[in-house]
RNA sequence: GGAGAGAUGUCCGAGUGGUCGAAGGAGACGGACUCGAAAUCCGUUGUACCGCUUGCGGUACCGAGGGUUCGAAUCCCUCUCUCUCCGCCA
């Protein structure tokens, strides 16, 4: 389903966590649709018969062939519908290829370490996780949340509104630097967009809000509404790459996520963030793979967190995934005594989401191809704060703001309050 | 939200049931004329997919989706968008 420009040989669906088939079901759609079209043509051979004038029994002879030929194409066209939705509904069960470099293995467990950046912080003082703080410092109000919106919902307040939107232009800036086209994304994206970008919005595990009465679901991310923006067009190959940079809520259902690895904002059903998305050429795409990743360690060591950058191995890769790097920062409120925690997430998906979203360039031999897509976070805004809280804690109960996040705050520190 | 008008190819614009993939014009490209250019004249010029294959054949596409009919750009229904007027609103 893909070409890449990299030695070796892509990973097969084989390797992902699912398996799926629908050999099968082409050998029945194509002759189905191949059938279709000769009927239709013989529908149009029998009107073109009948454009001068005819005798009487000629035409009437003509008229029932015609009624005939309309019976037929009916059946045949009803039958292609239903093999039609059956063979997408089994293409989208397929997985992209994975990337001949990306660690085999069968959960999140197998991911290979590429490089940790930073030191963690040592403190003379027993840390306190970003949930204490937040009460301490009145900056995160989860009570009231619970009670007017639910469970895993949060008031920011005071000074954390400000550094939340520090964080947002701080990062904003970053990427229009690198040349990235700012966007506020719509929150809210129609079905069809959804299953071209690879979500599945209905069903159990579904982590995605749908709307009642409506074809359309709450994004949970960015990359939904930036994929789609392009679907169906057939793009200028000089306009290539395409580099969007869009803020968007993010809305998630979580179901069932909930425990020690999951409390306070780190994960929640509604947050921010501020996501890169690139259209490219086929033989650019693992290039601006790197590129983004660049861009979220240059944000992330900016603000003086250690992190480490993540290979996700095949068994965890999305479906439209060919790979992903992840960065986790340090989080000392994390766990028993600090531990790493994701941070940002990006994908190089190949053509997987440019085929079902039918996004495509006109190559030299004036052919159409498919583009590829990448996806990465610049910031997700909830888990940055969660970071900083936790790492830039003192003593005293107050927290130093990063230096580069002051020229966008107008303070240095969150006072601890008496 | 209410009333009315509209949506046709790169653009403008004709087309109210079969001879329409679509007149005419503009633009673009090729050619003639010219030392060269302009003007003029002649010709070519939509997209996607499929099959043989460098040309041809087939199918689909006249805002979107459904319907009527042997046959739809054309008739009917629904929706979207644009314009005008009224109402409401950040």
């Amino acid at each position: 389903m893909t070409s890449a420009s990299s030695p070796g040989s892509p990973r097969k669906p084989a390797w992902r966590s699912v398996s799926a088939s629908c050999g099968s079901c082409e050998g029945i759609h194509m002759p189905s649709s191949a059938w279709a079209e000769a009927l239709r043509a013989s529908r149009n051979e029998n009107t073109a018969k009948m454009k001068g004038k005819l005798e009487a029994d000629v035409r009437s002879a003509l008229i029932e062939e015609g009624k005939t030929l309309k019976a037929q194409i009916a059946d045949t066209e009803e039958e292609l519908k239903r093999v039609e939705e059956e063979y997408l509904r089994l293409g989208r069960t397929i997985p992209n290829y994975a990337h001949p470099d990306a660690p085999l293995g069968k959960d999140e467990s197998d991911y290979t370490i590429l490089r940790h950046v930073g030191t963690p912080p040592t403190f003379s003082f027993k840390a306190k996780d970003h949930v204490q703080l937040g009460e301490e410092l009145d900056l995160i109000d989860f009570d009231t949340a619970t009670r007017v919106s639910g469970p895993k919902f949060y008031y920011l307040k005071r000074e954390a509104v400000l550094l939340q939107m520090a964080l947002e232009r701080y990062a904003l800036d970053i990427t229009l630097k690198k040349g990235f086209t700012p966007f506020i994304t719509p929150d809210i994206a129609r079905e069809e967009i959804l299953m071209g970008i690879g979500f599945n919005p209905r069903g159990e595990e579904s982590n995605i809000y749908t709307i009642e009465g409506m074809d359309a679901c709450l994004v949970g991310t960015a990359e939904i509404t930036l994929g789609g923006y392009y679907a169906g067009q057939v793009l200028d190959k000089k306009d290539l790459p395409i580099k969007m940079s869009g803020l968007s809520h993010c809305f998630r259902r979580e179901a069932g996520a909930s425990g020690q690895y999951s409390k306070g904002l780190y994960r929640v059903h509604q947050f921010s963030k501020l996501e890169l998305f690139i259209y490219c050429l086929p033989e650019d795409s693992e290039r601006y793979h790197n590129e983004i990743l660049a861009i979220e360690e240059e944000i992330f060591s900016g603000l003086g967190l250690a992190y480490r950058v993540v290979d996700t191995c095949t068994g965890d890769l999305g479906a439209p995934a060919y790979r992903k790097f992840d960065i986790e920062a340090w989080m000392p409120g994390r766990g028993e005594s600090g531990e790493y925690g994701e941070v940002t997430s990006t994908s190089n998906c190949t053509d997987y989401q440019s085929r079902s979203l039918s996004i495509r360039y006109k190559d030299d031999d004036g052919k159409n191809q498919h583009v590829h897509m990448l996806n990465g976070t610049a910031v997700a805004l909830s888990r940055a704060i969660v970071a900083i809280l936790e790492n830039n804690q003192n003593e005293d109960g107050s927290i130093t703001i990063p230096p580069a996040l002051v020229p966008y705050t107008g303070f240095d520190t969150i006072k601890a309050r008496s």
